[in-house]
DNA sequence: AAAAATCCTTATCTTTTGTTAACGTTTTGA
DNA sequence: TCAAAACGTTAACAAAAGATAAGGATTTTT
């Protein structure tokens, strides 16, 4: 993982992406800017590992990632992440306690990266900490409506009905994911998966 | 429900409850409990429904509310939150859009209670803004964490291993919760759990 | 370009869970 | 206090999912 500044095209399509959650003025941003670095990542290439703190926060500028949790020696992948959203091992760059999962470019990505002090400088900077603070309470608050859905879907949903949702609904996970992480993301097996569709191909609902 | 302004004692409770995430000074604290407001749930009586827009967020003093979906006709109870936790529809009171499930008092609980309102007038006050704003990125990255978590074992582990699970970490959850909400808690039936711990009674692990 | 690894499907068999119904027990509410 | 409702267990059967293995297609690596 290379980290390097970066430039003024790739800061611009940040900020626009961040305005979903705050608008920063020029002065703020001039501030902010100054805290963030560019990286990529090669294909299976780590961001995080299990047992590591995670130190940064990234934005995912192009490709994709893929959380996973290693069981009894077997990969079980729990989540996906695209372009144009964040990625961390939330809990432990929160929390600063080792992680338990690992995160991995599922396709060759491009990030722009925060640090974990970084951040806290920002946060504890007189002109920038009101708009920090608001800026990871809505961050903090939309993942929080996004994982309230998903936990719903465990609780209220079959499999084959969870697997309906992704195809009407988020289409593109189905094309950028290959189906055996779908699969575990769906919380099954390849196998199970594998039959969902075929009974689904003759009664398409 | 039934709303009355709050006696120094439970504010207290309150105020010591909170420093789990900010510490208010005096100033701020004055100001902050003006828009504070206690009530109380009979058993089964609803803090929210299908449909209607969460007006309030709740800190429960004692007793317990239980959420549930209906599906088919049927309810299916997705969580549990005790005395000393926050409860809201909280996808509902942060979008502003009618919530999709129901929150009822599982035991008869008192309650205190912030408006949605009464949020953003504090969120706008130039005495509380940053304070608050500081609060509701910490509160929400707490339940952040603990939504990651449940997410991790719905995909990682079977149901008897969750089971086993709330048995060692969570042992309040199975006393004060009845078994068939604790199954939809866990993404089975009834029936299954009393399965599930009839083969536990013979191999305790 | 060939070899190796990965991926999806299919088949078989086992295990688990869902469904429905019945039965006593406990709790609730009139 | 008494009837009704709710609760946990168990049984029997059906449906679904897990485990394992094999085969063919695709992709990756060397």
């Amino acid at each position: 993982m290379i980290k390097l500044p970066p430039d003024p095209a790739t800061l611009l399509v940040f900020r626009k992406a961040l305005e979903k959650f705050v608008t920063f003025s020029e002065e703020e941003w001039r501030l902010f800017v100054q805290h963030v670095s560019t990286s990529s990542l090669k294909k299976k290439e780590h961001f995080a590992r299990e047992g590591e703190i995670a130190s940064y926060i990234g934005f995912i500028l192009t490709g994709s990632v893929r959380y996973y949790h290693i069981k009894d020696g077997e990969e079980i992948t729990g989540y996906f992440s695209f372009d144009g959203e964040l990625v961390s091992s939330y809990k432990s760059f929160l929390t600063r306690q080792p992680g338990t999962g690992y995160i991995q470019a599922l396709e060759p990505a491009t990030l722009l990266l925060i640090s974990y002090h970084d951040l806290q400088n920002m946060l504890n900077h007189p002109l920038l900490a009101y708009k920090m603070e608001r800026f990871g309470r809505l961050t903090a608050e939309y993942y929080l409506c996004c994982y309230e859905e998903r936990i719903s879907s465990f609780i209220t949903q079959t499999p084959e009905e969870r697997y309906q949702d992704l195809v009407s609904k988020e289409r593109e996970i189905l094309q950028r994911v290959p189906q055996h992480y779908i699969a575990n993301f769906l919380g099954i097996t390849p196998v199970s998966l594998s039959r969902i569709r075929k009974r689904l191909l003759f009664q398409p609902s």
